[in-house]
DNA sequence: TCTGGGGTCCTAGGACCC
DNA sequence: TCTGGGGTCCTAGGACCC
């Protein structure tokens, strides 16, 4: 039997939102994203891309294209809230759910027609019942594979509900273009228009002895299977690692060392926060400069145990941040990671820990759980700069 | 007037071990 | 005494995704 398998898309996902929640947006270019001069837009209504307004572009750029939008911050919390909704929807059509993003998901669908119908009648079924409770609208690809029904919702656009069976995957995928595919960004395909390989049918009659040499084996296995509609290990493959992060864009270029190491402070308490919530712990701290060039330079330690506090991050940080900063240079992005991030700490490693340590750990442990009761504690050598 | 913020995965070189 | 090969861990950089 065929495997039947969804995408579900929620379109225009943050824009639709505010469209919902705002009755005077609707009908509008509304543009989602960052303020100021330096941000780029995270999500616009389908009124805004029909001025050629797309998501990661430029704000300005967005402006200029079309003054007349309405420009509006993200709501994360209010986005979340609203994914949730639409996945409790989901769940109910599938037990088969894989999460891709906030927006995004697979169902696995196989053998629910006698509950659903057949594929089409369910994608129908399944679009009318999210907008019902939730008043989103979705697209829906049906396929034999998840890769195939990704591509499939991406073709019918928005409102879409596209199915392809598997007698006639290669007349589908033949129709695109091969910078469609998941995978082949920017990048790949300029090698891959320069190799002469500018269809997907022309990468098919491609060796795979051919494709290596050109791109290595891994992107070589890829492609091959890809372009035979074959299902890849993408979206299946377990996760390696896990790593947190948070990185912060200036306003304006920061060249002074203290300003960046102010910063650098600030994140790690809003990473550790996150890490003691999550119940998670890392022994790799990492940073990235951006310098005004947009030339980037990453920095990790891993050390011989996990970090138990903020403090501790602080200090490996700026340890890296004297090594790799050029002193004097302008700065336009910082940003701080903890990777290899793991599950739990035992009692056998909190002993491994200094006494002054555990202090630490502790207060920042009290200063969470006040945070999670709505309250504000800031430390003294925060608040020094946050006053100006 | 340039290019967010959150991630994952891959490659390549060096250290180190057997 | 001039050097192998496999495995694993670590670091840096970069492609790619939503």
């Amino acid at each position: 039997m065929e495997r039947v398998i969804f995408h579900v898309d929620l379109d225009a996902f943050y824009a639709s939102v505010e469209q919902l929640d705002i009755p005077a947006y609707r009908g509008k270019p509304v543009i989602v994203g960052g303020g100021g001069n330096r941000g780029v837009v995270s999500a616009c209504s389908y009124e805004a891309r029909a001025f050629g307004v797309h998501s990661a572009m430029p704000m300005f750029q967005a402006r200029r294209l079309c003054p007349d939008a309405v420009f509006t911050r993200t709501r994360m919390e209010r986005y979340s809230e609203m994914s949730r909704t639409v996945f409790d929807v989901l769940s109910r059509f599938s037990d088969d759910i894989h999460q891709i993003s906030i927006d995004e998901a697979f169902l696995d669908m196989s053998g629910t027609a006698r509950l659903f119908g057949i594929p089409r009648e369910a994608g129908a079924l399944l679009k009318r019942t999210v907008h019902e409770e939730t008043g989103l609208i979705i697209s829906v690809g049906i396929g034999p594979t998840k890769l195939i029904a990704k591509l499939a919702s991406d073709y019918d656009k928005p409102n879409g509900l596209c199915r392809v069976s598997e007698s006639k995957v290669i007349e589908f995928i033949d129709t695109l273009s091969l910078s469609k595919i998941p995978g082949i960004g920017k990048v790949l395909f300029s090698h891959l228009h320069n190799a002469g390989l500018k269809s997907v049918r022309q990468v098919r009659t491609c060796s795979l002895e051919r494709l290596t040499h050109l791109f290595g084996k891994n992107t070589a296995q890829y492609l091959y299977s890809v372009v035979r509609g074959e299902e890849t290990d993408m979206y299946s493959r377990e996760r390696k690692s896990h790593s947190i992060s948070t990185e912060k864009t200036f306003w304006e270029d920061i060249t002074s060392k203290a300003i960046l190491e102010h910063y650098l402070l600030e994140m790690a308490h809003t990473l550790m926060f996150r890490a003691y919530s999550e119940e998670v712990h890392s022994g790799t701290v990492g940073i990235k400069i951006r310098y005004n060039d947009f030339s980037t330079v990453n920095s990790q330690t891993t050390l011989s145990r996990p970090v138990i506090s903020a403090d501790q991050v602080v200090s490996e940080a700026r340890k890296l941040l004297s090594e790799r900063y050029r002193e004097g240079s302008a700065v336009r992005l910082i940003g701080l990671s903890l990777m290899n991030v793991h599950k739990g700490l035992d009692d056998a490693q909190l002993e491994m820990f200094t006494e002054d340590q555990e202090k630490r750990r502790a207060v920042e442990l009290s200063v969470l759980a006040l945070k999670e009761k709505g309250q504000t504690v800031m430390k003294a050598s925060s608040l020094e700069f946050n006053r100006s």
